[in-house]
DNA sequence: CGGCTTTGACCAGCGC
DNA sequence: GCGCTGGTCAAAGCCG
């Protein structure tokens, strides 16, 4: 599939002359093409700077073709994914009819989640405001779920993100037969931010968080954010979606748009077979959401930039 | 000794 | 009111 040339050169501000045509707009379109070529003319105005940068410029352009073929692998398995759910969901709609517990609203309805597996670890996020929450205390609450998937690190749902977790509970649910890991950020005594850790149902080898609030405190430990992609069980990214970080007002990470959303919620019955425009349009989404994130982009600047020593905008956010 | 995990108890919603 | 279930508390234990 073609997705190898979406616009993921992220703007990540590390080129000191951009180049007008790779940064600033993001028109998210397939076949957008803005391979970082290295040969390209570099720009007139400083060329014994960019001596050292030609190669840093190649190494980013072989990141961003590993990160695009990343995510066709996520599209693939996000679509082979999908297709089970959607077995699932209509073997269950069969039999689980008269037992329909109104409290599993949230239970997999609008999650749409994404199956990795060529890297160790994966990430979808989707965040919604509220719509299921109490209703009191529902303004301060903003959940945000998120499926990792690792193999390694399994037994214990110590996934780490960079944060500090202190568990303080775990019970076993109904629905489910593997337990579900209640942790609360531990870094600053005052962050409210809890965070639920539970095994899927079917794939246990997915790890379903589901962070709630927002911390008011910078990251402890700036994400080891492994660029390789195959290391243990960290996610990639920080993935602030629906204002994790402070200091924004709201970047809001509009992964599931009314069309997507609608259309994955309409499947239940039997929607036949997605083609892969779904995939394309998620992968665009994807792609765009996170160059529109700018905490994403931070934290792969930041990657990126602990080996080129390059100071970028680290401290801005 | 301090911080963290474990794990049973406790509590709040919700349906009947 | 009762029972079920999810979420939290806190005592006890573990570990560096
Ligand atoms: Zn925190």
């Amino acid at each position: 599939m073609e997705f190898e040339f979406i616009d993921t050169s992220l703007g990540l501000d590390l080129k000191p002359n951009p180049p007008a045509n790779s940064l600033g707009d993001f028109s998210p379109k397939r076949g957008d093409c803005v391979d970082v070529d290295v040969e390209r003319k570099p720009s007139p105005v400083l060329k014994e700077d960019t001596g050292g940068l030609v190669e840093e410029l190649r190494r980013m352009s072989t990141e961003n073709k590993k990160l695009t073929e990343m995510l066709s692998i996520m599209c693939e398995n996000y679509n082979a994914l999908h297709n089970h759910l959607k077995e699932l969901m209509r073997k269950n709609s069969d039999h689980q009819l008269f037992n329909s517990r109104k409290r599993k609203a949230e239970s997999e309805d609008n999650i749409n989640n994404i199956h990795g597996s060529s890297g160790n670890n994966t990430e979808s996020i989707s965040s919604d405001e509220d719509s299921s929450k109490k209703p009191r205390e529902s303004t301060k609450g903003k959940v945000s779920r998120v499926v990792v998937k690792t193999e390694k690190s399994d037994n214990s749902l110590l996934l780490k993100d960079g944060y500090q977790w202190r568990k303080y509970g775990q019970k076993v649910t109904r629905d489910n037969p593997s337990p579900r890991a209640y942790f609360k950020c531990s870094f600053a005594p005052t962050c409210p931010v809890k965070k639920k850790v539970q095994r899927s149902a079917e794939d246990q080898s997915l790890l379903i968080a589901t962070y709630e609030g927002e911390h008011n405190h910078q990251q402890p430990s700036p994400v080891e954010v492994s660029l390789g992609f195959n290391r243990a069980a960290t996610p990639a990214s920080v993935l602030s979606p629906a204002s994790m970080v402070s200091p924004r007002p709201t970047v809001t990470l509009d992964l599931i748009q009314p069309g997507l959303a609608n259309n994955t919620a309409k499947n239940s019955v039997h929607d036949v077979k997605e083609k892969p425009v779904v995939q394309q349009f998620l992968v665009e989404q994807m792609a765009s959401s996170l160059t529109r994130d700018p905490s994403f982009t931070a934290a792969l600047a930041a990657a990126i930039s602990g080996r080129i020593l390059d100071q970028t905008q680290i401290e801005k956010w």
